[in-house]
DNA sequence: GTGGTCTAGACCACA
DNA sequence: GTGGTCTAGACCACG
């Protein structure tokens, strides 16, 4: 499987499954349909809990990315569609980080390119 | 003082000063030189420990956009320039939450355009 | 046949199927007399395991909503009358409803025309 | 503290936590502000592991019905509104019960006199 | 075989 | 002292 965790991170195991498979949703590379590994599978071959593995589907799950039944396990389901109040989340998330880049002399359009740059890297065809 | 802290949110407190003055300071209601409050006034202030506000400072400090001395307290002193470290940083921070965009159908015009919105609530003008 | 299983809902399948049928009874739908399908046909059907279907099916019966037998099947044998320890199941059931809606700031009339609608779209001139 | 489990019910103990401290609320027992007990202490006077209070606790906070924070624990801050999601949730909880009682030769008057009473039970004063 | 619930006990960050 | 995260290992309900 692609996810690697990285034990000496500070950002919590859970959130660290919840972003690679976050990610490789944005990329593509899983697809409506696609089933995840088991919660237990998955935990043993990252090495670890279940419990961990599981809050991390349970989180995707309440984003509306993932279904989860005791039939096919958990698989892709995404529900497209961002309402206000997933706007005001991200709004936000990001605001912080464009104060830090504007204190730091990051003008709108550099700003601009790197998020251009970051999103085009996710297969931004799709949208072009 | 205009820091307001939300005791009900889930971002650390001491996180919550430290991305107000990011604000403020990038709204360029601070500039250099201007002087922050005392810790202990601060902290008093705001309701929160004097250590919680330690660390904030210590952060910004760290962030090179504040100083710290015995004589004048904290004041801002910011290092307009960003290497390849910083724009790093702000890649990893950002990439999840593009990510989670692009999962819900966003595109990229609209993300840009929600970048650019909450760049100019910032006071654009210094850099268009 | 009428059954449709959300298999995302994170309500247990043989529920879906045990609401579904107590559904169609409300509506006048489905009357004494009536046959349900085959274990075995619904299931395929719907595409469940037969147990599925089955734990459903007794579940009715014990509720007295069904009667099984070798010869007819399933059919359906309702008996209207209900009992005291209905009436405790009923309220065991309702009351943290109707306490997470008071809690939201639902006041008695809101809820009352909500059960109201409720009743009536299950065809309520039966019992007007 | 006011709160009891049945160790012998199929409702999750979790579950039970979550609805004896919504009822407790909905009787205006507890109000905004009023602190809970912390999820270590709340665990051992009723004899349960803390991950199962802090799941409660948890669940409470995404509903809006409590504030979680390391400074004053868990306390009541409820958002009153209820929205068209929280409606269809509602609705979705209530109709197979609705559909049962119609079933058992429940009338809509008998009906909505329980649930009236239910509703009164808990101080309708409020919205008299 | 799947996830869901629960326990016991540990360590850490925040305040 | 508070909640948050993580581990190890158990039992149960659903399918």
């Amino acid at each position: 499987m692609f996810i690697k965790i990285d034990f000496t991170s500070d950002i919590p195991i859970y959130e660290q499954i919840k972003n690679q498979i976050i990610e490789a949703v944005a990329r593509g590379e899983l697809q409506n349909g696609d089933s995840l590994p088991s919660i237990r599978d998955l935990a043993s071959e990252i090495s670890v809990n279940m419990h961990t593995v599981a809050k991390a589907y349970n989180e995707l799950k309440d984003m509306g990315l993932i279904a989860i039944n005791k039939k096919h396990g958990a698989y892709i389901a995404v529900s497209k569609s961002y309402d206000k109040e997933f706007l005001n989340e991200i709004i936000k998330e990001v605001t912080p980080i464009v104060a830090k880049a504007i204190c730091k002399g990051m003008n709108k359009y550099e700003l601009i390119r790197l998020i251009e740059t970051i999103f085009d890297d996710f297969g931004g065809k799709k949208d072009a």
